[in-house]
DNA sequence: CACCGTTCAGTTGAACTAAGCAACGGAATTCGG
DNA sequence: GAATTCCGTTGCTTAGTTCAACTGAACGGTGGA
């Protein structure tokens, strides 16, 4: 057994492996040249180059689709520029921040503490007024010295559905305040329409640049994989068609890049387990499963107690009928609670987590009126049939039933 | 048949409450002289 | 007597609750053709 195993890590180091370079091929890498956004990159790039004078570049917002580049573009651009300017030693200072992140971002409170931490400063997570860590963060950034900060503020469209765009009036009213220090905020959206129902005040003053990213279509894909996958793999080792049927696939989902090379590091990950020479295009097919049910598992153990409950309950009544509401679910929920022996919440409450799960894209909760019987939600699932097992299995687990 | 008021089952927004936390200030304790 | 520690109070955020107004199409009744 014992030489088993290790004939094994032997056998698996003396494999030639596929990959050369994983991180090529993962979410957060920035390449040194990113394709089919030479406009874009132009256009933010000469937005922002007054940065390295010292000089307040315009707020700017950026729209598009996950996986169009968004986040991509405004990294590398800022980088250089962050770069460059250590060079000529400026005081130049670039803060990203992203504000789904549930704890972190998700109320104004909780992003002006988080600023204020990136200027190491210690905010504690509750108790003083939102003003007060106004002024913390002011009296940390507006020392002596001259300084620019960039502000990249990513999915920023979340942040505002759930406060309201009141902190982004805080925000641009934040450089009347400061004396030796200037503030960009480069807004990031996933939602097109979103400056739409903006106070136009805020959005004048916020948006003073605006720049679409359009999806990629299949070509374009194509050709980012390629660049990708000759930095991450060893030579040959790609079957013909595979470039082309991760590009088909993420096409399809408004031509989501991040998607894309995912799908083909899984697709890797999955030939180099299974001993194979090279990525097939069977490998892609397992791949998209295994990403759908990881990410799915991923968000559903991350979730608070009450919210597993909630979707526990969603999956046991979906199972028995295909058009289940809000009362049957609720309904249920309350049983769960009182065999897992915690606390139900109230039906308002429980609304509302459906509506996050949702959001999450586990299930697809849509209003519904049934006329005079009422008005509630139609509630499926919006994950696929074989990944239900497993998730059962771990929500159970988890609530331990 | 077309029109119209009623009705249901939640949805949705707003005000409110409890739990945790921080800052402030005064009282109690400690300490060195 | 000064410095330090220790409560108690006040005021904040946040998650969740309570309250109440609102919703929108099917139902069922009415009247007109």
């Amino acid at each position: 057994m014992k030489k088993g195993l290790s004939n094994f890590f032997e056998e698996y180091l003396t494999k030639n492996p596929l990959f050369v370079n994983k991180k090529a091929l993962q979410g957060n890498f920035t390449p040194d040249n990113i394709s089919h956004r030479d406009e874009q990159i132009k256009q933010l790039a000469s937005i922002l180059a007054p940065a390295l004078r010292m000089e307040k570049p315009s707020n700017v917002f950026l729209y598009g689709k996950t996986g169009t580049g968004k986040t991509c573009v405004t990294q590398y651009i800022t980088s250089q520029i962050f770069d460059l300017s250590k060079k000529k030693n400026l005081d130049l200072k670039i803060c990203y921040l992203n504000c789904k992140l549930k704890k972190v971002a998700d109320t104004e409170y909780r992003l002006m503490a988080e600023l204020a931490r990136n200027f190491d400063v210690e905010v504690p997570a509750t108790g003083l007024p939102t003003e007060e860590v106004y002024k913390i963060f002011v009296k940390a950034i507006d020392s002596n010295e001259k300084k620019l900060i960039l502000l990249i503020l990513d999915e920023i469209d979340q942040l505002v559905s759930r406060v309201g765009d009141g902190v982004l009036y805080n925000l641009t009213r934040l450089n009347s305040e400061l004396k030796n220090c200037e503030l960009s905020v480069i807004g990031i959206s996933n939602d097109l329409l979103f400056t739409d129902d903006l106070d136009p005040r805020i959005k004048s003053s916020l948006s003073e640049e605006e720049l679409v990213f359009p999806p990629y279509n299949a070509i374009q894909l194509q050709d980012i994989l390629r660049e990708r996958s000759a930095i991450a793999f060893r030579e040959n080792v790609i079957e013909s068609g595979v470039i082309e049927k991760c590009a088909a696939y993420a096409a399809r989902e408004h031509g989501d890049a991040r998607r894309a090379l995912e799908l083909l590091r899984v697709s890797g990950e999955l030939a180099e387990r299974s001993n194979s020479e090279i990525i097939k295009i069977k490998h892609i097919d397992e791949a998209e499963e295994k990403i759908e049910k990881d990410t799915v598992l991923d968000v559903v153990k991350t979730q608070p107690k009450q919210s597993q409950i909630a979707l526990y309950s969603i999956l046991k009544v979906c199972t028995n009928e295909n058009h289940i509401f809000t009362g049957d679910v609720y309904d249920y929920y309350k049983d769960i609670c009182r065999q897992v022996g915690a606390k139900s919440l109230t039906q308002r409450r429980i609304s509302d987590i459906i509506a996050e799960l949702d959001m999450f894209g586990i299930i697809h909760a849509r209003v519904v009126s049934k006329g005079r019987y009422g008005r509630t939600k139609e509630i499926t699932l919006g994950i696929p049939l074989s990944t239900l097992p497993k998730l059962e299995e771990t929500l159970k687990e988890g609530l331990g039933l």
